[in-house]
DNA sequence: CCATATCTGTATCGAACGCTACAGATATGG
DNA sequence: CCATATCTGTAGCGTTCGATACAGATATGG
């Protein structure tokens, strides 16, 4: 078996040995479990079965690495972030959105420990970059879904005193308060409860209760 | 000045020349900051004012002294929940806790960041003695909640089919969103339009849709 | 087959870590 | 005023930290 490897072009010099992904995923359950200061580095090179030489040469230091699996952890939960935002409508995409995060948050394949390691991986830190990194990943999914809701609301599938910042705003925290909980030990029902409530919270299509001043909704 | 010494009845030995409350909360700040792990023992002493062996010997050690200023924390946060748990009725707990969480979040008296120690100085670490220690303080005030709720449900404050676990999971993993979003710098304002979102998804009370079994709702 | 380039493994670097031994200082109890 | 007890400050303990020097290994390009 051969490892599939992150060189795009044929260089010289001797091959690397692993898988870029592969290692980042070992190295994302350290992380994940021990928090950014608290993986090792030894602890690190253990499980992805390289040496620090090599780690270094890959991702130039602790942080590059760290930096390197957040990459890696969005690229893996896109596939969630698509299925979220091709939803027919806001309503839809709120509960697609907390429900994948509620499954991801106790579902971590047995490897990763439940939560988000967007979420407990370093909110405070001894170095000040590693939470805004964090942030700036988490702040990503919220555009994401603020631009949805914009979009939504121009083709009137919102009301129109409804805000896509504070809706998106709300849906973040709300999936990130469920990673918090889901890492102190909740149960998938219980998580699944708390959606249940969350999006009762959401406000419904718009209703005619005012003189309809414009209609460019599209069914 | 002299400080308050924490020594209850007279000893022997020559007197403690710190004021353990006062040397907690800056260890706080440092904690608070920096997380569990990056918060180092000279940061924390020179915070603290006080030498290493002086430290040890009040808190024993490292995780002695986080766990002293846990419950110091617990301690600078018990009028909010008094002040909560005192409220009427169980929409107006939803909304003073909600409100409240958001207010220290933000508002951290200049010295510590925003956000809340609970949620961001520890959920993943090298000890995981310190994510169990965090979460059970966590779970100490969703079970005030639930226990209060509880309370409601039978006075008939809360319809019959709300869950008072639910409901007081819901409000803490929403305070804790709120949390990691005040960490990440989110203003006064976008929190306190969480918390409305937030509380639109607030049973209210009892709606007489059903047979009135039981009124002894008082006013 | 050689020059070049890159990666791997061993062995280890200086710095910072959490923590403590020890002697001097300062209180109480008699 | 002395014996005892506790706390303080200096100085440094052994370990682990993140990161690297170096030599050998293995590929490409000519």
């Amino acid at each position: 078996m051969r490892y599939k490897n992150s060189r795009s072009a044929v260089k010289t010099g001797r091959p690397r040995s692993f898988c870029t992904d592969n290692v980042l995923d070992r190295a994302m359950t350290v992380f994940w479990r021990k928090g950014y200061e608290g993986a090792s580095l030894s602890e690190l090179t253990d499980a992805m079965g390289i040496n620090p030489p090599s780690l270094y040469a890959a991702f130039g230091n602790k942080e590059g690495l760290f930096r390197a699996v957040l990459e890696r952890y969005d690229a893996r939960r896109q596939s969630l972030m698509d299925r979220v935002l091709a939803a027919p409508d806001p309503r839809t995409v709120a509960r697609l959105f907390l429900e994948g995060v509620a499954g991801f948050a106790v579902d971590t394949e047995g490897r990763n420990p439940p939560g988000c390691l967007l979420v407990q991986s370093g909110l405070s830190c001894s170095d000040a970059g590693i939470p805004q990194a964090l942030a700036e990943h988490r702040a990503e999914k919220e555009r994401a879904l603020r631009e949805r809701f914009e979009r939504d609301k121009r083709a009137g599938k919102l009301s129109r005193d409804a805000n896509p910042a504070t809706l998106a705003s709300y849906l973040v925290a709300m999936a990130n308060g469920i990673c918090v909980q889901a890492a102190a030990g909740a149960t998938a029902e219980a998580l699944h409860d708390i959606v249940e409530v969350a999006l009762s919270a959401w406000p419904d299509t718009p209703k005619k209760n005012r003189t309809i001043k414009r209609k460019n909704a599209a069914g």
